[in-house]
RNA sequence: GGCGGCGUGGCCGAGCGGUUAGGCAGGGGCCUGCAAAGCCCCGUACUCCGGUUCGAAUCCGGACGCCGCCUCCA
């Protein structure tokens, strides 16, 4: 079973199921107030991963990641550009769905929205002011931080050297800086919904703990996101949950930064390249690549020049395949174990795999076997070891596989009967030994744009 | 101010006391008519200074540099 680094316990440990045999998992979603950049690219495919994994194995995974439909930066935009709140939303989430789909991110289970969960929202809320531990102030409802004895295990830090540290000025009736808002009161021009304490929307802490809970039910196994979602987000979240004495989420997992420069990638620093962007200019699997490279609680650079060697080491995976012609397991969206893709060598390099994998999420070590294996393979095969090199190979792709990432072993491409012409006639100067008629055509085939590569077989030409 | 993290060879990036990480780029070689692909070999690496140890990139102490969280952020 897979062993992850648990952020309240400060320690990596195997995970645990609720229900033996299923696997429950809640992922904090976006914010759909812009383009999803390369930050929600990584979190998205480092979670991705982690299920694509416990379902190899064999595990039913229940994947819920919310979308949250309502927030300040929303109605701000919806104000700048002079439309509603329901169409910002509506176009981002659309563009976070092609995003997802294109990163090869398996859509989830359920996808909670969180307008769709205001009752339920307001419910808690009202549970929280009848146990005395939120409080109405004119512009909201604020959860009392001192009311939860742990709060802050997720910072690290106990209230009083948070307290000392807040940014945020008491200028308000919140009893303690730390106190955050459950619900904010309707201001002028925006959209609110009936509460008993008054019309407004709920705060962002509330909705992940609503919609985890019903959708996945209380001591769901793992709760995961950003680091930068660790501290307040989750923190509040479990301090909503812990003091009405639920158990709320078994593990917590964070995923490291994507770093611009040196410096974090984010919303505020406005540093950020979108997805869109990405994808529009690489091989759509070269940031899974670079994902998977680095730990994921590293933080990882990206840069055009990263990128680039994702991509250069993914022609590589690619001519692996079509040597030995992957193609048909290649691209499929959540890969089970299969025994007749590891048998021989092809199991052994398995079990090792398992053995990275299940530690922490070990993907560079994974990654260091699959490559290793990769050449093995090619050994073999040059030296006619055809059985173990299949072996190999097959068990490589199928990895590969597991984690999300597909090896594009397809070489059928338009040819012109032209082009074509141009092949039949090389390997004839060729089989002439006529080299310079041979070169001359390998040059025009070249000029048309074609990779010109000679087999025993012949000339083989691709795009 | 409080808390946490990082500093590895040209670049990216593992490493959790002793044995090859891996990728990309570069050099040499094998194979090939020449290429390409593939395979093999190679590189000045662990910020610095002390300490512990038979042995440290890896543990401890210190210095320097960098980053993050404590506020919306994946």
């Amino acid at each position: 079973m897979l062993r992850l680094y648990d952020s309240v316990a400060g320690e990596v440990r195997e995970l645990e199921m609720r229900d033996p045999g299923r696997f429950t998992m809640y992922v904090c979603g976006p914010t759909v107030s812009g383009s999803p950049h390369l930050g929600h690219g990584r979190f998205s495919l480092v979670w991705d991963v982690v299920r694509r994994w416990l379902s190899f194995n064999g595990i039913d995974v229940n994947y819920v990641s919310n979308i949250t439909d309502i927030d300040d930066r929303i109605i701000a935009r919806a104000r700048d550009e002079s439309r509603s709140e329901t169409d910002v939303a509506d176009q981002y989430e659309a563009e976070w769905v092609d995003a997802m789909a294109a990163l090869g991110v398996a859509a989830p289970t359920s996808d909670p929205h969180a307008t769709a969960f205001v009752d339920e929202m307001v419910a808690l809320i009202e549970e929280l002011i009848s146990r005395d531990v939120a409080y109405e102030t004119s512009d909201g409802v604020y959860f009392d931080v001192s009311t939860v004895p742990d709060y802050g295990v997720l910072a690290g830090q106990d209230v009083d050297s948070l307290r000392a540290g807040a940014r945020v000025e008491t200028v308000d009736e919140k009893r303690s800086p730390l106190d955050f808002a459950l619900w904010k009161k309707v201001k002028e021009g925006e959209p609110s919904w009936h509460a008993p304490f008054g019309a407004g929307r709920p705060g962002w802490h509330t909705e992940c703990v609503v919609m985890s809970e019903a959708l996945l039910g209380d001591g769901f196994d793992l709760h995961a996101g950003g680091l930068d979602l660790k501290f307040p987000h989750h923190e509040n979240e479990r301090a909503q949950a812990v003091v009405l004495n639920k158990r709320f989420a078994r593990r917590w997992g964070h995923n490291g930064w994507v770093m611009v420069g040196n410096e974090k990638m984010g919303k505020s620093l406005n540093n950020f390249t979108t997805l869109s962007e990405l994808l529009a200019s690489t091989d759509q699997r070269a940031y899974r690549l670079l994902v998977l490279r680095s730990h994921y609680r590293s933080p990882i650079e990206v840069s055009k020049v990263t990128l680039s060697d994702a991509e250069r080491a993914l022609e590589r995976l690619d001519t692996f395949a079509r040597r030995f012609e992957l193609a048909p397991r290649a691209g499929q969206v959540i890969e089970r174990h299969r025994d007749s893709d590891f048998a021989g060598v092809g199991e052994q390099l398995l079990h090792n795999v398992s053995t990275r994998l299940d530690d922490d999420l070990d993907t560079p070590g994974a990654l260091s076997l699959l490559f290793d294996a990769l050449s093995s393979a090619n050994s073999a095969a040059d030296s006619g070891e055809d059985a173990s090199a299949r072996e190999l190979a097959t068990a490589v792709a199928a990895l590969f596989g597991a984690l999300g990432l597909s090896l594009d072993g397809s070489s059928d491409q338009e040819v012109s009967a032209h082009t074509q012409s141009l092949v039949t006639e090389r390997d004839a100067a060729r089989a002439q030994r006529n080299w310079a008629e041979a070169d001359r055509l390998r040059d025009e085939l070249v000029g048309e744009g074609w990779i010109v590569e000679d087999s025993t077989g012949g000339t083989v030409i691709r795009r």
